[in-house]
DNA sequence: TACCTTAGTTACAATATTGTACCTTCTTGC
DNA sequence: GCAAGAAGGTACAATATTGTAACTAAGGTA
């Protein structure tokens, strides 16, 4: 099951790199705590199975932590874990360089 | 073509999640000019075909250049823009990240 | 003349990742 | 009894991403 990296960058990457999960741990660097719902009004296009997939490879990586209420309806909760939190940095950085990327390409048309 | 982003983070993971991109722009930061076969060096699982796609999409984001020597046999050397160079915190905090996720993954065995 | 070199390309195959549509749970409110 | 509500699970379909293997260019070398 574990791979084998040729480079620290990779395992980041293998954690980080799914196709929301970028979105979602920024979501919970600013909210803190998150029900399931509310994350997936938070990131319309996506579907209820790849949410849950998502956060479930968030959850086993380490990354965030998942509380779950017994009742009836449901209700989980989301948060970033310490671990997680060590990402904030890189997350806000990838952020602002995006921006500017943004900002780039529309000044080249 | 251009796709609509929610969240300025995906654009940087739209341009930096390829399975080999980060391993790639880290050499490039540590060895200023690498020339394609040195690349492939590096990566020895990479394939031929994949590691000029990547390197394609690196340059057409800006990340990257390409400096071609019309020789025989070609000589094609790769390169950090300045653009890229503004990854390199980013692409470091990774780094490291990724080795102390693996430093933890081992100890809970 | 056949062969080596580097940085590709091309057609095709195999994986991996996401998405769609519909099912489930159990309690409260009407 | 019947629908609503939240957070999923499942089977199956559609995309997207990687990989394989073989082919190319053009000059130097044996």
């Amino acid at each position: 099951m574990r791979k084998e990296y040729s480079h620290p960058i990779e395992v980041t990457m293998d954690v980080v790199c799914g196709k929301w999960k970028g979105v979602i741990l920024c979501h919970l660097q600013q909210n803190d705590v998150l029900r399931f719902g509310e994350i997936k009004k938070l990131l319309p296009k996506v579907s209820q199975k790849t949410l849950t997939l998502q956060l479930r490879e968030l959850e086993a990586d380490g990354l965030i932590n998942r509380q779950v209420y017994p009742q009836v309806p449901p209700k989980v909760e989301y948060s970033l874990t310490e671990y997680g939190k060590d990402l904030e940095a890189t997350l806000t950085h990838m952020s602002e360089w995006g921006k500017s990327h943004v900002e780039k390409v529309e000044l080249n048309g």
